[in-house]
DNA sequence: TAGGCGATGACCT
DNA sequence: GGTCATCGCCTAC
């Protein structure tokens, strides 16, 4: 196993800020997400290794995908290198192409950007299920990413959102002035102090 | 097999 | 700011 460096994995989600995410006829460009470190980091899923976290485990490039609270998708893009189970979590982005699609599966109409605000509505504006976990997004078929790129502004760092362990490590990344961005929320389960895990 | 929990989001006050 | 809907997954027994 060649063991993958917090620094490396901040760079990878740093990487996937300003790329675009083809979905099912809908294109958004990335401008929030938050990296989760694999079996060391006790806020990813694959801090325990089981059938749904086994994918984490494969090979880089792939979607994984899973269901949160019994009504929502939440998407990840697994960073590999294989064994190690780290991924990037695609929390918000903004719709670029198929906005009609996108607004039509959301119900929002009056406001674009929620349409992919929260990583919820982003899998609902990509149309993306369970169906699509373990997707190759190298691939020719969606979801697929585009072409890496920069950024394209400053990137901003601040704390997880929702993750009840190590709730202080600053691995959410999003880009600064972007109206499409999620709020913070912080898990009432967190403990009030610095999370014991630092980058 | 049963019970508890969650990387959420929308709505209400 | 607080509450609740809702169900797949994990763990304990």
């Amino acid at each position: 196993m060649v063991p993958l460096s917090s620094t490396d994995l901040v760079a990878q989600a740093h990487g996937l800020l300003g790329r675009t995410l083809h979905g099912h006829g809908v294109t958004v460009r990335l401008t929030e997400v938050e990296a989760y470190a694999g079996p060391d980091d006790p806020a990813s899923h694959a801090a325990t290794r089981t059938p749904r976290s086994e994918i984490m485990y494969g090979a880089p490039g792939r979607l994984y995908v899973y269901r949160s609270y019994g009504l929502h998708h939440c998407a990840n893009v697994v960073t590999g290198p294989s064994g190690h189970a780290a991924a990037v979590l695609l929390r918000a982005g903004e719709v670029v192409d198929g906005l009609d699609l996108a607004r039509q599966r959301r119900g929002v109409v009056d406001d674009d950007a929620r349409l992919a605000r929260g990583p919820g509505n982003l899998a609902s504006a990509l149309g993306l299920t369970l169906a699509d976990n373990g997707a190759d997004l190298d691939g020719d078929d969606a979801p697929r990413l585009g072409p890496p790129g920069g950024p394209g502004r400053p990137v901003v760092t601040g704390p997880r959102v929702g993750v009840a362990s190590a709730a202080d490590v600053p691995w959410r990344f999003w880009l600064e002035g972007e109206t499409t961005v999620s709020a913070y929320r912080r898990n009432p389960r967190a403990p009030g102090g610095p999370g014991a895990l630092r980058p």
